[in-house]
DNA sequence: ACACTATACCGGTATAGACCGGTACAACCG
DNA sequence: CGGTTGTACCGGTCTATACCGGTATAGTGT
């Protein structure tokens, strides 16, 4: 009746078995299989079920709880939990991504995409590039639902990317091309602070001058932690709202 | 030569093991026993060393390296990471400990302690309250080297920290005063967006009227998971930036 | 009816051993 | 000398087992 047997799993060593395990019980949330506050099975009952051992049952399902998707209740059980707290975990996603995740319809306005010239040394740096001409640069208007949301200016190192100026970038999501062509993004430094729209941005924004704006720079590593992309994304103040779960870290004691 | 010996870890189960070794293992990271970049003790002679099991070992290490302090490399060991990458990870923290750690010297000035009669319905809502009365609200100019850095307005339910009112909030973290009177802070939803400063705001943080703020609405949760606190922050737009690490979660697939 | 107790679960912790593939290095061989 | 082959160590994975204290419930005794 659970779902669970042991033809799930193939134990050929290809495939860590509690991987395998944490997607199958992945699948199972995001299927509906498992509810929002259900039990789910127990490490005895995964172990046994799927003929693996309990410990390799638990180290799958300890994953799956601190990636938010299960809590536990020690001496009661293993329960899924609300996908409101997990959503607002902090993830790195593409304005896209972004922009579906909270109902809206994401699209974008070229507004410039050529070698950089004039690159502030900053940027530089942190793309680790010295001369000039060695970015490319990437100016596009983000609008959700039709209507102006952020400015973004991208840079990416022109060594890495060099097919990036015949894209079209007008439509389609740049971390979807950057993927479809292997590379893999794996974090990103974001920087948030809160500043004015000056006359020019104002007027792409469809704001008045002088509006407040948050302005976010984010640094993207690829996942072989080199810097792929700096971004400065100009958010209308009154649109936009970044948000983000915190949590304590351990306090320190305990030992001897 | 290394430190590690049996009498460091009590076995007498007041304590879990791997956590002494975390604590261990963390101490001698932060009084630079171990350095950046500098190999840390393997799995199996940790476990040798204090007398333990492998997986024990293991355990304490595994934890240390999902909270950055460690990172590990397949067939050649487990090494220190750097620093800089492990403090721009997101972690709940008072205002007090955010100055301290930006090398600024926190403070504050009282504006307002009281009973709250006028609260708005959201943040009624979002404490789980109905009438008024039941809040307390504080008010409070934080600084920074003693200049103005935001404008912080707190309400805790008054069941809860009915204490509050007696308690000197000029000087200390408000957070460590309810840690002091046994309320563990676990989790936090922080909202940011851009705005801009009123007047009176304005003025209290020593800006030109209109100038750009960030505001900060946090609530955070004890580890019963029940509300204990709303928060409204207002940063100054020119001396405050918030900083966050994102990471690219899991790509499905790989089952089966 | 009520309180207690036995039982059967649960997750949390810990053990000892095993095998894998990768890394580093020294010893050996051509 | 240079290349190969051991060998020792590394983390990664997996097994089987054990005991703890908490939770829930059914049954027992008053």
């Amino acid at each position: 009746m659970r779902g669970l047997s042991r033809g799930d799993v193939n134990k050929d060593g290809s495939t860590p078995i509690y991987s395998q395990v944490e997607a199958l019980i992945l699948d199972m949330i995001e299927t509906g299989k498992l509810s929002t506050g259900e039990r789910a099975p127990s490490e005895r009952e995964v172990a046994t079920s799927l003929g693996i051992s309990r410990m390799t049952a638990r180290a799958a399902i300890s994953k799956l709880v601190s990636d938010g998707y299960l809590h536990t209740v020690a001496g009661k059980g293993t329960f899924v939990s609300d996908p409101k707290l997990r959503q607002d975990l902090l993830e790195l996603t593409s304005f896209t991504e972004d922009m579906l995740r909270r109902g809206l319809r994401p699209g974008a306005r070229l507004l410039g995409l050529e070698v950089a010239d004039q690159v502030p040394l900053k940027v530089r740096r942190t793309m680790g590039v010295s001369g000039d001409s060695e970015l490319i640069s990437v100016r596009r208007l983000r609008t959700a639902d039709g209507r102006p949301m952020c400015l973004e200016t991208s840079y990416l190192p022109r060594a890495k990317v060099p097919w990036l100026l015949e894209e079209d970038l007008q439509s389609g999501s740049l971390y979807r091309i950057l993927e479809s062509r292997s590379i893999e993004l794996a974090k990103a430094e974001e920087h948030l602070e809160a500043t004015l729209a000056t006359e020019e941005e104002s007027e792409l924004l469809t704001v008045p001058a002088g509006s407040p704006a948050l302005l976010i720079e984010r640094i993207t590593y690829t996942d072989r932690d080199e810097p792929i992309e700096y971004v400065k994304s100009l958010y209308r103040g009154d649109r936009y709202r970044f948000s983000a779960m915190l949590f304590k870290k351990r306090k320190k004691g305990g030992g001897s």
